[in-house]
RNA sequence: CGCGGGGUGGAGCAGCCCGGUAGCUCGUCAGGCUCAUAACCUGAAGGUCGUCAGUUCAAAUCUGGCCCCCGCAACCA
């Protein structure tokens, strides 16, 4: 039986630009989604945007346009760069579908029902531009006795009707979760300050909004409009047709293995997402992961610093495999990381064109030069080849044990360890010293390199499935045996088989001439 | 005393739970090879492991004090 893997990003707000962020954030899941089918697994990978919220509203406003109509340009924006990112999803959805609507609609009944949802009255220091409600200890006193939040908006005091979730019944039963499902979140000391923050005791959470119309309509009073968690949320099992619990896709991933989600929206998925769908009787996904920001040349990120990363710089300048490579290697993943030039060309020369390119560069010539252009025929094993092939087929295992925790660079560091013996292993076996002496050896030991470049090309697909499928068309593998199921000696290359002319699958990076 | 993470050769990290040769990547220097994308391989230099004190035959590793950085805590992935 194949078993189904679920992983979604979150839904991006519709009205920012796609930066490094949300390009990073997708990686991680397309490379999981990859490896997973490469593996045999059934997979759904979701992604989509948020679209939604007041300042959807007001920025349609400006653009004097309808909201659906300015977010059914603007989303554009996010399908456009998954595309150029070569990403694999297979689902894209938007908050401001008729399939959403039902679903969020949906959700939102069953907690009336359950009675988790009730009316009540929100009143407090409101900041317009951050859409945000603080407490007066956050304020300070600005000029003609205004508040000032602490992010810098002006505040006013509001009233108005809104309805609740009761999260504060819930912190007991999500803690039990957390104690029960240790890797629920990770990593680890994201974890921790998940749980401490439930232990110091949560409010009842505000689900609703009067004041704002561009939302949800909240089933059966039109005044209301779902606030931001409770539309948001919900995208992760509309896509599989809830309310419909019986759709072939809702039996067949949920509860989503993993949500991939940025360090600032944690406590969203690892709280109150739980929350909801325990108190409508739903299951819970297995994991939500927090991972780290970027920040540029040391430097934090942002639209005011004029520092933004744009993706599609980076693919112009560097390549898209190099620049997934460099996004996946460079941080262990969950940490916060520098970006930089000077890391990136660091990345593609030393990894990517002397390690790697060069390894099946240096091994493919000599085939091509000496062995007629075709995959050389082995001889008896030494140890030394054994001891090569062994840690190449080995590999497979390290990296589904690395990916399972989402540990994308030690996953890639495995590849690079088996690299790292394939340039040793030709220094050793000095083949153009065999090819004097002994031609049989020689064509052995090109034999073995070719095959692990084979091993390693195809595990390496998730991260680079542009470069990997030139690599594995010069090694002559047919597309039909670039599955992880491929990895064995049953498939193993064939003696005889005509290669193509080697070409460099990975150039150097040169600096441009300074003027 | 709000909670938590961290301070290790020039840079970035591992080791700490289960005390006993301080390891990896990049950089620097020297050598080797010449198949290859001036790539590859080997070796060397470089660290009183934040600080003070304690436990111990022995501490980067355990205990306590102190100093510094960071996260939970700004629309933000």
């Amino acid at each position: 039986m194949t078993q189904n893997y679920y992983i979604t990003t979150p839904i991006y707000y519709v009205n920012d630009v796609p930066h490094i962020g949300h390009v990073y954030c997708s990686c991680a899941c397309d490379v999981l989604a990859r490896f997973k089918r490469l593996d045999g697994y059934n997979v759904m990978f979701l992604t989509g945007t948020d679209e939604h919220g007041q300042k959807v509203a007001k920025s349609a406003e400006k653009a004097g346009m309808h909201p659906k109509a300015f977010t059914d340009k603007v989303s554009q924006n996010f399908r456009d760069i998954a595309k150029v990112m070569n990403f694999s999803h297979d689902d894209f959805i938007r908050t401001t579908e008729e399939r959403h609507y039902k679903a969020a609609q949906a959700l939102w009944s069953t907690l009336i029902e359950k009675g988790d949802i009730y009316l009540g009255k929100y009143e407090g220091w409101y900041a317009m531009r951050d859409e945000a409600f603080y407490a007066e200890s956050e304020l300070t006193d600005g000029p003609n006795n205004t508040k000032i939040a602490p992010s810098g908006a002006e505040c006013e005091w509001m009233e108005e009707p809104s309805y609740f979730f009761r999260l504060s019944q819930w912190g007991d039963r999500l803690l039990k979760f957390y104690d029960e499902n240790p890797d629920f979140i990770l990593p680890h000391y994201r974890r921790n300050e998940v749980i401490s923050f439930v232990k110091q005791g949560m409010h009842d959470l505000s689900v609703s909004r009067t004041a704002m119309k561009w939302g949800v309509p909240v089933p059966n009073d039109p005044d209301h409009v779902m606030y931001v968690w409770m539309d948001a949320l919900t995208n992760y099992i509309t896509a599989l047709g809830y309310p419909d619990t019986n759709a072939d896709k809702y039996k067949a991933f949920w509860p989503a293995d993993l949500h991939m989600v940025g360090k600032d929206i944690l406590r969203f998925h690892a709280v109150y997402w739980p929350a909801f769908l325990m108190a409508a009787g739903l299951p819970v996904p297995k994991r939500v992961f927090a991972h780290g920001w970027w920040t540029n040349a040391g430097q934090k990120i942002s639209k005011s610093l004029g520092n933004v990363i744009d993706p599609n710089k980076l693919i112009e300048q560097y390549g898209l495999d190099q620049t997934r490579y460099f996004m996946m290697r460079e941080v262990p993943f969950g940490n916060d990381s520098d970006f930089s030039h000077e890391a990136m060309v660091a990345r593609i020369n030393s990894n990517l064109a002397n390690d790697f390119g060069n390894l099946a560069q240096r091994s493919l010539s000599m085939i091509a030069k000496n062995c007629e252009a075709k995959v050389p025929t082995p001889g008896a094993f030494t140890e030394a080849d054994r001891a090569l092939l062994g840690k190449a087929q080995n590999l497979l295992n390290q990296m589904r044990e690395t990916l399972d925790v989402q540990a994308f660079h030690k996953a890639l560091d495995a590849a690079w360890d088996v690299i790292g013996d394939g340039n040793r292993y030709v220094d050793e076996q000095a083949p153009w010293a065999l090819k004097k002496t002994d031609p049989a050896r020689m064509a052995t030991v090109l034999y073995v390199l070719a095959e692990t470049v084979r091993y390693v090309a195809i595990l390496v697909q998730p991260f680079m499935p542009e470069s990997m499928a030139k690599m594995l068309d010069l090694l002559a593998v047919p597309e039909s045996e670039r599955s992880f199921a491929c990895l064995d000696e049953a498939h193993a290359l064939k003696a005889g088989t005509p290669l193509p002319t080697p070409q460099g699958v990975f150039p150097r990076y040169v600096e441009e001439a300074k003027e």
